[in-house]
DNA sequence: CGGTTGTGTGAGTATTTGCCCAAGAAGCTA
DNA sequence: TAGCTTCTTGGGCAAATACTCACACAACCG
């Protein structure tokens, strides 16, 4: 999608359509690359490009139907031990430094999953990376019953709609009423963000987000790489001023301490996002994985910011050996 | 492996578990079969077996999200010719002699779409090939408050369970209640049906399939391979009568002429199966795809014995070309 | 106790797949 | 229309994968 020009939606759909139709052939027909050239009339390149176009384009979508014992047994362990009312845990590649390598996709069932309800629900959705995977990894479905509203601002500093910020690409793949919330992140001062959220266009959201009944948020690290100052929300300064106010992470924005207490102050004062919606109220499922995103999870966990978790085997692993 | 003992469930257990630890590895974190080799510890050829084995036990499941054009197309036609109330047309291999290729995936995701359902339904479920390849495909699934119950004995000729009646294989992979039909699929007698239909156990069931609120429905061809003879529910005698009399299909072992009439008489007077649900209360869908079929896809429209089908490119574009 | 069978393993090998490259086609600019 | 860029195509080749085979080991059987 990046170099791709615009000026040939039609060429792009037929495009994808024989990409679907050789992705068909291979994954569920179980041709080999060979036969499919064959069938189509291409060459085994061209037939292998198809394949392997369905395949980046998202359409092919591998699903594991087997509860894998070990990832059972810890997902109930963290049930128990911390008190989640939800918890999922997918295998580990022990290879790979991905933070949204199967959580992605396990977040992207657990949506379907409360999407294909009947009866409409609010659905709040936070930010970051992990979440855009998750969005990616979303099937396409229509519920116009639904309402999916953004607990964060997406403006960027730089005025640009906030890459990792998810609520149009969730807008796009599900046919439900979204409300983005077109604020920044992170308010200049105080009093702007008290202006902002004043507003006659932001207060519903607002309002919406409150009663939302079920939330997905990511986890962000507040060490070097940091997302929220890699993207420029945040400065290096404030950053380390976080930290030496004890901040070990940051949902939507918002910064918290080791315990899950917000850190009083700094940017904290600043920020834009709505608040986290309360536990009591709505299943709060946090998507993160990864040794830099522990003491993210400890912390939320310990104050009860989350009551549902989504995450891998071996963070799972870190998260039950501590504490 | 050190000391294994015969102990086959939890053998068979931990080896699905390892299979579906090596099939994610593969197909959700990309690793190549060397890479999952190393990081478990065995060989590569040994990685081979597990991700094979993770195919061939229906542990993976692929899923294209992308309607294609015609599909679609040809699925909106029939369902507009027809009076169709859904359709279903999935992509054709040109080269497979397969019946069930695609359209039981396309079955089972339906399946799942009403089980998953909140308000309680009855299921109603005949028999053949095509429907067994479907339940192979299904994903286990928990749904206490439906009801499943088979339109159509389970029991062969000789006495042992008919082979292609999937009540149990459905019953093994949704948690609803099950209902069997304890019947033979023909009885030797009118006299012996009514007998048979009368007793205690089996009027309930035929009682709870009459309120079905969708059925999933095979349709056999009556040509010499007919499935029907072929499983020697009806002898060569019996299938050649059906056949001078204008039979062209069978439905749950019920014979149908060319316009969808029942055959007056003959088998049919000795059909033990549950009449098939009434359009007008219940989705009626058949699953059927090959020209054999063809006839009988036809004919089960045109008496209004269906207002569903899930079918293949190519036999969609067979039926709009007939008549 | 020796033979049989069934299952799992690694080696070897044929097939299939992924990717790079050079050549051709298509579009854009001047 | 020449010159340029961008995209697409198929050949070639290395890597990855599927399959066959022979062997090892344990359970089973007479």
């Amino acid at each position: 999608m990046a170099g791709q020009i615009m000026s040939k939606p039609e060429l792009t759909a037929t495009r994808l359509d024989d990409a679907a139709r050789a992705g068909w052939l291979y994954y569920v027909a179980g041709n080999t690359q060979d036969e499919i050239a064959a069938k189509l009339g291409i060459s085994r390149q061209s037939a292998q490009r198809m394949v392997s176009l369905a395949i980046s384009e998202g359409l092919v979508k591998v699903r594991l139907d087997h509860p894998i014992a070990r990832c059972l047994d810890l997902a109930a362990q963290l049930r128990d031990r911390f008190g989640l009312k939800m918890t999922e845990v997918v295998p580990t590649d022990p290879g790979s430094s991905s933070t949204t390598l199967g959580v992605a996709d396990a977040a992207a069932a657990e949506m379907t999953r409360w999407l294909r309800t009947e009866a409409p629900i609010v659905l709040g959705i936070g930010t970051g990376r992990t979440l855009k995977a998750a969005i990616e990894q979303l099937s396409p479905i229509e519920c116009p019953q639904h309402k999916v509203v953004s607990l964060t601002g997406n403006i960027s500093p730089d005025g640009s709609a906030a890459y990792y910020n998810v609520i149009f690409n969730i807008a796009d793949k599900i046919k439900a009423r979204s409300f983005p919330m077109p604020l920044p992140v992170i308010a200049s001062s105080p009093e702007e963000r008290e202006l902002l959220h004043a507003q006659a266009m932001i207060r519903p959201v607002l309002e919406l987000a409150a009663t939302a009944n079920v939330a997905f948020l990511g986890i962000g690290d507040l060490g070097d790489e940091a997302p929220l100052f890699v993207d420029g929300f945040i400065s290096r300064t404030e950053l380390d001023e976080l930290r030496r106010a004890g901040a070990v992470c940051e949902i939507i924005g918002r910064a918290f301490d080791r315990n899950g207490i917000p850190i009083a102050g700094l940017t904290n004062a600043r920020v834009a996002s709505a608040p986290i919606p309360s536990c009591e109220t709505a299943m709060v499922i946090a998507t993160a994985m990864g040794s830099r995103k522990m003491q993210g999870i400890a912390a939320a966990i310990k104050g009860k910011l989350i009551n549902g978790l989504i995450t891998d085997e071996q963070t799972a692993e870190m998260l039950l050996a501590s504490k």
